[in-house]
DNA sequence: ATCAGTTGTTTTATGAACAAAACATCGGTT
DNA sequence: AACCGATGTTTTGTTCATAAAACAACTGAT
């Protein structure tokens, strides 16, 4: 396939990385305050409350965000959605990198942060099954889980240099 | 952790989706055609020649892509650095997501494309080591993998309607 | 009641990434 | 020589996401 086909679809969506995380700050401050102002969200996200003003109008106006006569703000049924799709790939892409992969938590977390609103619906349904019985008590995935970790700690022990991107082409080739 | 610590390192990475592209195009370029000009890699983005000269103007200037007397583009190695990087990282996670979690190759790539620059180095290595073991023919490997395969076609013939975010959340709390 | 602090909005500005159009250059044709 | 088509650059304008600063409105303390 050309990535003529397929490149500009990063952009085509709806949710932008800001976005998300603007929903998302709501849907943490009424969990941890029990409110949510233009204020809060910008505390929560660091940016400046002008900032915070104007991406919030625009959810407004996408009705993604609902706002009282006191000017508190809440998500509406469609932004509780976005917030619920989004945290349950960031939280199934966080496991899987930390809890498989044995990256540390930090780092699981940034890169679970960073594609979180990219991945389609069917590929976080998949990495959920997938992570589910990976994780399970099922012996086939416990047994696989310790041989993987077995192997692992023996290449980073030196064994194994795999660093170099030369071995990761490989499997494109091959 | 609070998101406030992360989510600002999205804007940070040095290398965008878009210059990831520039230059990804210019290495296919070379390999397709022998050379590759402003306009070459502007008609494989499917952006405007001014767009794409601007792109690259800056690509040279920050020493990531080099031009001839007759204005021909190449990379330079540092330039090649990032290519390798992000093609390894997109093949990794294309592979992943088809042969693995069974997504449609369009979708797999659609994603690949999506969070192949996002990735660090670090989880690039990590999820390279899982694949290469998951799909080796060391019998653990295979019989993990007939065992989910099983499984999962068993859940999309409706056996286990898990497409709502509520099961993916139990996830999170439990 | 005034005054200070908090909150929200608006305005102005920046940088990245694009489009569109004008412009310049160069090579080959006639 | 004059023209044409392809190529590259520049200019202008747009959108998104941000900062910074000015401003308005409300709140609470004295």
């Amino acid at each position: 396939m050309m990535a003529s086909d397929v490149w500009k679809e990063y952009e085509s969506n709806e949710i932008s990385h800001s976005v998300a995380h603007h929903l998302v700050a709501i849907h943490e401050l009424m969990g941890d305050l029990g409110y949510a102002r233009v204020s809060d969200v910008a505390r929560v996200l660091e940016i400046t409350r002008g900032s915070a003003s104007l991406t919030l109008k625009a959810l407004k106006a996408r009705g993604l965000v609902l706002e009282d006569r006191n000017k508190f703000l809440k998500l509406s049924k469609e932004g509780h959605g976005v917030v619920d799709s989004v945290l349950a790939k960031r939280t199934i892409v966080r496991k899987f990198l930390n809890e498989v992969l044995k990256l540390d938590a930090h780092q699981a977390e940034v890169d679970a942060c960073k594609v979180e609103h990219l991945l389609s619906a069917k590929t976080g349904e998949q990495l959920l099954h997938f992570v589910r019985f990976l994780l399970s008590d099922d012996p086939t995935a416990r047994q696989f889980l310790t041989e993987f970790w077995r192997k692992l700690a023996r290449t980073e022990d030196g064994q194994w240099p795999v660093q170099d991107v030369d071995q990761l082409f490989e499997l494109e080739f091959r």
